[in-house]
DNA sequence: TGTACATCAGTGAACGCGCGTTCACTGATGTAC
DNA sequence: TGTACATCAGTGAACGCGCGTTCACTGATGTAC
């Protein structure tokens, strides 16, 4: 098969390959050269789909958001429709989407390189919080409250959940860790639905 | 006043100003050589003193995980001893760490680059971990479970507060970072005591 | 259907940059006798 | 109290490295007529 001077693909070549080293090596230590070679094309291809570097991380971003939306909405249909469940389905999916993808989940919500105010990326982010904040509000049978105020309980499972993805993939909670897959799911679901 | 050649107290003062350095401008472009020169010293002197550049960074984690400890300690000798009153003393100091170090805690929590198996850097966030949690726990009136077994209402609570803490600093949680400085502590504290 | 030409997509060499590390060194300090 | 000498603390030049970007380019594609 000859080799087409032009890919064709390359944009989600590329940005599967970042995904893949981003996962592989780390937010810290990625590079453009290497993710070039990775999609066996020459480095300097990359300005004409995402400008310079920060465009590629800001789009493997937004790639990372689109992700995790399609998780959490994944497991919102299929939880048993009780708001309960859903709140439980979410963060568990949530949780889940973290570990799993460690590295990609530190890009989306500690690093400083990506340009948040990208539209596509706010875009793919409010996506996968609304929706996400929806299911923890209805789940907490907490009403809407007026736009300017803090919902309370809403915001406290949200950062119960949060807090609990990021403590896991960084390595605290020893006891939560230490045990089998099975029991570490259930040890999770108690952590996220204790009163 | 002449310069000692000897500096008396390098090991400190690099510390210290790469404490402001990564304050300044994050962990992600942390050079040595820019410590060095704010220390007024050249960049080969942190040999003597922390090895390589991760020993560093290990360093200067340490460093951050004595400091959480000093606040939490300082608040928790400051809360009315009750022990509800601990757990949000130490939960709104925990929080409050975050927002005031937002770089050092991004340091702490999320970066590879430290050696976390470093003794005197493990040492240092036991000692700030477990008496937090310690504190969490009789916060939550949970007597101490058998050593195997996971503490679901403690677990839970430091979830909360460490989540809390990291999508205030990541600029989620729009309606809390709207509110002013007194009304922004008030939704924290209702956020931690939250049923 | 053919052709001219603009545009798009990818190449590869070269560049400068700041980085951490290595090296041989020098000045200051501490200590044994 | 003096002196010899080992050790400690800091210097500054040089190194190689991988990085992202720039540049002039070439091949492929699309389109107007």
């Amino acid at each position: 098969m000859k080799k087409a001077y032009h890919h064709g693909n390359l944009r989600e070549t590329l940005l599967e390959q970042a995904r893949i080293e981003l996962e592989e090596r780390g937010i810290e230590v990625l590079s453009l050269r290497r993710i070039a070679q990775r999609a066996g094309v020459s480095h300097t291809a990359f300005a004409h789909h995402f400008g310079d570097a920060r465009g590629l991380l800001t789009a493997l971003t937004a790639y990372g958001y689109e992700r995790l939306g399609q998780n959490l909405g994944r497991a919102r249909a299929e939880a048993v429709p009780h708001d309960q469940d859903r709140l439980v389905a979410s963060g568990l999916a949530y949780v889940e989407f973290a570990l799993g993808h460690p590295q990609m989940f530190t890009l989306m919500f500690a690093s400083k390189y990506p340009n948040f105010s990208d539209p596509a990326l706010d875009k793919a982010s409010m996506a996968a919080f609304s929706s996400f904040i929806e299911d923890v509000r209805r789940g907490r049978k907490a009403s809407k409250p007026d736009e300017e105020s803090v919902d309370v309980p809403a915001m406290a499972s949200w950062a119960r959940i949060h807090g609990l993805a990021l403590l896991l993939l960084t390595g605290r909670m020893r006891s939560v860790l230490a045990l089998d897959p099975d029991r570490r799911r259930e040890a999770i679901i108690d952590i996220i639905t204790v009163g």
